[in-house]
DNA sequence: ACATAATACTTAGCTTTCTAGGTGATTATA
DNA sequence: TATAATCACCTAGAAAGCTAAGTATTATGT
């Protein structure tokens, strides 16, 4: 690994100053980038054998549950744009793990399945995900790890309202 | 905007899901990804009329607290690697924002000064970030905001320790 | 029935980010 | 002092996201 990067990641929270309202380590969208990377990361080394990727898991975690789901649906579960999601189901697809048909009844619709191989990961992967959300959420209690989920809701809410 | 992106946002995070522990709505990893983009384009579309954009006020608003910073120092305080900090410090530049100048005392290091326009927007744009932050948190309580900047900073100090 | 709307996906092009592997300047060491 | 290591930045290439505009297909209103 660079040092570059290392040295970023180890020291860049270590000043917190509670004083000034809008230092980004106190910004809760900075909080969010930061932390969004660092899941993704930590996620995508212990994936990365299996070759999924962050982007790929994101996916496959939403068909696991529910499959057969039209590829709108699936990119509104995931949380992006249709654009996106057509990039990254025909990685999916390209990678043999979702297999892409025509619904027969409404020819618009492109319906999403699971490989064999990729339901099989399932297994695998789901516990490399609990691994990483314990990591994260060392030292720190149920009722704090709560709160942020109902906060983070909450401010989702708030900033995409009346768009 | 487009109808697609509508649904998306405001439906989302509708059915909240208490029982199952991974569900996407509950992970914060996810929770965090979808309010970092939500963050970003809310401001982006405040600052969108002085041409800026959500990747160059990350930027701006270290060096308005801390002009004449390195390359390296200023990407460690951004939050993003060298490699990235590289294009958008031209960016940066390109649009009239930074000036880069080679240290005498070091020719390695390359030192970012703001340029007059730069200095004059942090007036404009400070408020904008405030008010951001404003209404994402309306609704919620400090102590809430408190607890979700401490665990957050948590979760990131974990997931990055011993990389 | 036929023109118009809406729906579902796609394409094009841009931004922001990453990793891996450079180059050149400075510092440390044998 | 020469050589090696480290440092600071850069380049290349890819992933993952966005908006805006385009193409079929289906639904709707007169």
């Amino acid at each position: 690994m660079r040092d570059g990067a290392k040295s970023r990641e180890s020291s860049i929270l270590a000043k917190q100053n509670p004083t000034t309202y809008l230092e980004p380590t106190q910004s809760i969208g900075f909080l969010s980038r930061i932390n969004f990377r660092a899941f993704s990361k930590a996620l995508e080394k212990l994936t990365e054998p299996y070759d999924v990727s962050a982007g790929q898991w994101r996916f496959l975690r939403v068909l696991w549950k529910r499959e057969g789901v039209t590829q709108r649906e699936l990119c509104r579960e995931v949380g992006i744009t249709e654009a996106t999601g057509v990039k990254g189901i025909a990685s999916l697809a390209a990678a043999g793990f979702v297999k892409r048909s025509i619904d027969v009844r409404d020819k618009r619709k492109i319906i999403i399945t699971l490989t064999p191989h990729a339901r099989a990961l399932e297994a695998k992967l789901i516990p490399m995900a609990l691994e990483i959300n314990e990591r994260a959420l060392e030292g720190i209690t149920k009722k704090e790890a709560d709160t942020v989920r109902k906060v983070l809701a909450k401010t989702y809410f708030n900033l995409t309202k009346e768009d």
